[in-house]
Parts: structure tokens; sequence; C-alpha cells
DNA sequence: TATGAATGAGTGTTCATTCAT
DNA sequence: TATGAATGAACACTCATTCAT
């Protein structure tokens, strides 16, 4: 979960704006001034800090504008509305890379559990979750963007390493690995709602906890 | 997580509340016109409807006003503030009772848990989270009732069937009972966060889960 | 300056009140319970400090209420409107008695002048002038009512004590003695619109030019 | 006192003025739409007119707004607040010029009081008077700036010809000037208190009492 | 009589958005 | 392109007043 790089692709979901895209000529780079990448990236980066800090509806386009020290029409230049500036901003948060493979199961699943927790903490992570889901009704773009750029990717990560461990036979071949990986990461999540902060050891516990059902299967179902 | 009967203890954290106290048939009734219990209760019921579909920032005490056929006068004669409103509400809900105790711990723990997805639902329980947890830097009594009136007495019972078990000897002595817990609630968020609903069966996987790995104790840590 | 004596004719100015006025057989008290002439009082008293220290706008009935300890109904039932109840209240005002005469001109003057800007002081009746100044467009009875209680019984003290001296031939026999009213008292308001506290010693200076010119005419005109 | 002509030096107190700094031919006009002259104008005046009509808690930024053929929010865009507006529309308040000085005491004098007395009539001078005395204690900037604006001015200004006649020899050497400025500029004050208009030819009367009483000094004191 | 509940109109202020330069 | 001005709609909250007990 951390912004992308400024000027690589960040233009992704930014639905009303191009003006130059339907230009003829492609490669012509249009008279005037081409629009600055810099105010581009100040300006997500700035809305992405004032959603995770006071959420969608109290951040205001004059806070993220003072932010990027732009006016609040440059931002209105490039996103048409409020919503599309957070969406966009939340397409350029980007996963972390991948541990390097160890071998160990064990240990890759906790370092995976533990930047989770470490990107939360850094990004307000809970809070810009919050938003999402508040939002949910009304704007339902963010909490899929949020999925699709963070918790699936996480997901997938996670997945990746029971699937190898599976293949080294360290876990039943029949074992529900979407159950595992919500297990992995539920605790988390649960941990947050009871005192916004994990239990220490949460991300062993929880690896363990995994593993040994895995391994053992459960003989009461 | 359901809205308390109007009446019965309902009048915690009402600032205004006034001379009368709830309780019935005590002759002194104070001096002029009653309040309406009947507008209490509807406004509380508006406020927390709009709080889940709406988020905190976007509902307005006018549509809370309209919402229970109320002036916006009226919410302000029993709630200082939109802040007070809403932590009333909040405070308002009501847990579930505990199951019947069948001396079965996996299925009291899968009991507990699908009342507890269907309550989530029914109130629109993941947006209202949200909202708590977006307002958490900003209000957070919210989060904070939110905690105290569902989270915790939800965890509670859960842990008390595990205490039980734990005496009769189904799991470890020395189990972490907390985590247990977490392990529990928390594949539902994760699910929610995934995918906006749980796997089916859920609940009843986190149990076998939980079960297992406090059965057999985990032997690589 | 003063709040009247309660119980003695403060049911002054009190337009739209008197219900029980209009009945048969005077003398008769009516059935029910008497009005009580304590919240009469308690309620212009605080309605006049408020009405000093928040002006007429700024206050509100509530505080009024508050102040006097009882309801806003209360009030209301007294008095049909705030500008009633105000007017009412300053109609309680009441000037302080003349000074022993002393025989002494110049020093009955002085100690005139002195106790009005004691009693201006003490009641904050600069904020109390402005407030009727600032209504006279909107609600003229304020100034109205000021005037006829403490404005021109100040100045007919003032004058009496001109006359008996124009008697005594202390000063010319065609003196404009308005004029030299408005002379004593004015140089007390210029003084608080320059600084918010008249000169050291302005009463005495006052006096003194006043006769000065009085005694001499002056032979430019 | 009348309203500044807009352009000159106005932007005085204008928090949020922005770039421009009103000096004419400078080239560079700043980026973006120029603020309306002609809307700031009408503000102020519009504010100065129902400040003084209505008062300071009475009248309403949506009076104003539509008093000058503007949106409220383009109120708020110039002037933070409600405080900050009727600050500014004081502060545009100007001193009318001194008269040309002719040598003739007397006529200075009573030309100057009587300007004074047709500028306070013309702008509604004691109801504004009034609204900065009621509101003294709760914005004390409003009686200041009206001192520092106009009451100040106007006594410095008879202070100067007072000046120039003691250095003529026309009145004593060791009169008090301050005392002597209050004696001519209270009547006017007086009056108003008695009757909400000054006696015919008060103008008159007050400078030839204080002439008189400068010249002979008084001997009881 | 006296009380507290209830309300409609109104407050100053903020905001996302559009307009003119 | 980029800026600042301008705006309509909405916000939480207060008030004097009326109603029901």
């Amino acid at each position: 979960m951390t912004a992308a790089k400024p000027g690589a692709g960040t233009r992704d979901g930014k639905p009303g704006a191009g003006t130059r895209d339907g230009k003829p000529g492609a490669g012509t780079r249009g008279a005037g001034r081409p629009r600055s990448a810099e105010k581009d990236a100040a300006i997500l980066k700035a809305a992405l800090d004032l959603l995770a800090s006071h959420g969608y509806t109290r951040m205001s386009l004059s806070q993220v504008a003072e932010a990027a020290q732009v006016s609040k029409s440059t931002i209105h230049l490039r996103w048409k509305t409020k919503a599309d500036l957070l969406t966009a901003a939340l397409a350029a948060l980007r996963m972390a890379d991948a541990p390097a493979p160890s071998g160990d199961t064990r240990a890759e699943l906790i370092a995976i559990l533990e930047d989770f927790a470490a990107t939360v903490e850094r990004v307000r992570g809970m809070a810009l979750i919050g938003t999402c889901l508040a939002e949910e009704a009304h704007t339902p773009e963010l909490l899929a963007l949020l999925r699709e750029r963070t918790v699936l990717p996480r997901r997938a990560l996670l997945r990746q390493v029971l699937e190898q461990a599976r293949e080294r036979g360290e876990i039943l071949p029949d074992a529900d690995l979407e159950g595992a990986v919500s297990a992995l990461l539920g605790p988390y999540y649960a941990d947050y709602m009871a005192a916004s902060s994990p239990r220490s050891g949460w991300a062993r516990a929880a690896v363990d906890l995994v593993l040994a059902g895995l391994r053992a299967g459960s003989d009461t179902r």
C-alpha cells in the first residue's frame, strides 16, 4: 500500500480527464503548455493522505489544493469530481513486493503478515479502509479499488506461498486455501476492532494456527 | 446489534433528559408536557439507519428529522450535538442474548458466529463499522461505543464458550483464548474486505480451524 | 439608574400582560395561584443585567429564564414578547434621589455629575445606552423609556440647581439652562467615546466651565 | 464619516485579499479572474448601511448579500467572518477634510461641529455608535475602529484649531485642551440622549461657552 | 400558575463546482 | 494550462414563540 511512483501509469482511473486523448496524430504533443506531471503526483499524494487522515467527506478539495500547492481549479481540470480524484488516488496505491522466497513457509507467511500490518499502520490504513467501507453504498468504486490494488494482491501473495507448501506436501492436498488466507489476515482486523492495535505476536500465532489446522485436518467435521 | 427497546434503559448519554427518569408508576411525573417516547425512539432509529447508510459526515440532522418526522429542534432538545445524538444511537445498540448452552462447543461457537454475521448484515454493520473507523481520529467515541456495546460483548460470549471447553479438557489448558477469539471472528472481516460477503460456511471452517489448533497445539513454535 | 424595589409599581409598561386586569369585582383576587411577585422581580432584574452585558439581540430569553430561575414560559406568561419584557425592565429603572441641597451650586452640580458617572459605571450604563441607541429604529420604546426614567430626571435635577443659582443671581438671568445641562453632561459621553473612561476631574472641569460661561456671558455672540 | 472611495487604500484588514495590492500600472496583475471592485464597494456599503440601521447582531450576512447583489460566499471569500466584514466596513469610514483655515477660531470650530452633526445624521451615526457601544464587551474592535477612524481624527481637528488660538493668545496658555474638545462635542451626545436631535444652535452655543471659559479661566477652581 | 416539549425561521459558515481571466 | 473569483446548496445549531400537561 504505497503511492505509486509518479509519472508511470498515474493516468489510470482518470475518467473524464484527458482532453488530449481523443486527439489525432498520436505522438504530437498538442499546442500549449503540457500538464505538469509533478502536480499530478502532488495532488494524488495529498488526496490520499487526507483521505486517510480525515475521511472522504471530511476532507475538502481546498485542503488537497493547499497541500499540493496548486489551485482548486487545477484539480478540477484533471478530475471532474471529488469522487474521481479519490478514486484515482486509490488507484495509485501499490502493493509492496513479494518477499524473497526462502523455502520456509512459516517464515514467509509471517513476513507477509508483518509487512501488511506495518503498511496499514504507516498509511493509517484502518481509517482508509473505514472510509471505503463507509462509502460503499455511495461511492462503491473506492472499496472496489482498495480491493483491487491492495487487498487482492496481498491475498494472492499469501495464496502463492500456501500453494507452494501444498506442492511440497507440507499441508493437506484438499486444504481450503481461500479460507486459510482469510484466517491469516482476519485476526488483524478482529484485533483492531477490539483495541485499535493487534496483539503482539498476532502474525506468528495466526500462521501457527493455520498451519496446524491445515496439516492435521480437523477430525470433527 | 439490535436497537434496544425504547423505554428501558435507553436514556444513557442523553444530556438534556430533564427530570423524568423513565421509571414507571413513580407518582411524581415532573411538571410540564412529558417528552414523547415515540419521538425518542424514532429519532434514534432514524439516526442509526442513516449512520449506516450514509456515514457520519454525509448524514445530516435534517435527514434524521425528516425520517423521524420531527423538527430539527426536537432533536437538539434531546441531544446537544450531532456527535451526542449518534453516540446515543450507537449506545442504544444491544447485543443478542447468548445462545442456550448445549454443551456442544463446536455448535455453540458456530451459532454465535452466524448470529454475528446475520446481525451485521441486518443493520448494515460493515458500513457502520467503517464509519466508526473512518471517524476514529475525529470522533473516537463512536468506535469506543461500538466496541463497548457490540464487539466486546460478542467476544466475551465466545471466550466464555472456550473457557468451558477448556474446563472440560477439550482444548489445551495453556491455549491463548484471546487469540482464538480473534481467529474466530477475523475471517468474517477478511472475507468482507475481499468480496463484501463471507464465503459460505466461513463460520464452520473458522471454528474447525481454531478447535483443531487449540486441541493439537502447534509443534513448530 | 437602579432597579426599582420589587412589588411597588413594577407592573408598569407590561402591555399585553394582565389577564386579570379585565376581571369584574376589583378586590377579588381570582381563583388559582396568584402570580409570584418574587418571580416578577427576579425576571426583570435578570433581564436588565443581561441587557447591559449582552445587548438586546445577543441576550436570549433562555438566559433570562436561567438567571431568574424560572422557565421560559413563565416569562412569556407575563410579557408577550422579548421587546415587552425589556421595555418593562427598563421601566423598572429608577433614578437615585437628589442630593441634599447645600446652597453651594458648584458642589451640588459636581455631586450630581459624579453620581451620574458612578451609576453608569455600576450598571454598565454605556452598553445599555448603546443598546437603546442601536435599537432606536427597531424598538424605539427602549430609548424612550431610558430617557423617561433616567436621562430626563437627571437633567431635571441639574436644571433645578441651575434655576436656584439663577434666583440667587449667581448666573445671568437669560442663561440657556437646557444648553447648560447638556454642557454639563456632554463631556462624559464625549470622553467615553474617546477612551471608554472619563478624564479624571471631568465633572469639576465641566461645572467650572459652565459656571464661568454663565456668569460672564460670552461677548462674541 | 464617509465611505472611502473604493480602490484607494481600502484593502486594510481584508484578510484573504490575495495577490493584488491595488497599485495601478504594475504590469503583473496576478493570475486568474480579478476580484470585482464594484462588489467590494457594494458589500462594504451594504454592510455599513445595515450596521447602522439594524445593529451588529440583528443584521445578517444574507441581508448584506442581498443588498449588495452578491452571494453570501462572495462575502466570505473576502472576509472570513462577520466581525471581519464589519470591522472592514468601519475601517473604510473616512473623516471629512479639515475646513479651510480662516484664522477665525470661532467660525472654524463651529464649522467642524456642524460638519460632525451633519455626518452623524447622514450615516445614522448615533445608531452606529450605539451598536459599537453595545458590542464593546463582545466585539471591541468595532468601538476601537470607530474611535480610530472617526472620533479621534475629529478631536484632533478641533484640538488643532484650539492650539492655533492659544498660539495667537486668544485663550489661556494653560487651558485644558482635551477637556475643551470634550466640552465642544459633548453637548451633541447629551442632546441626542435627551431628544434624538440637537437643540438648534447647539454648536454655536458650545463654542461660545468653551471660548468664554478658556478666555476667562475659571476663578472658582 | 407554571412547566417542559415542540417548532419554524433564521444564523454564520463551508463546500464542490463553474466562470472569467 | 492554470489561476482566483463567484456561486447555490447545504450544514449544525440557536432563538422566540406556541402547545400540551
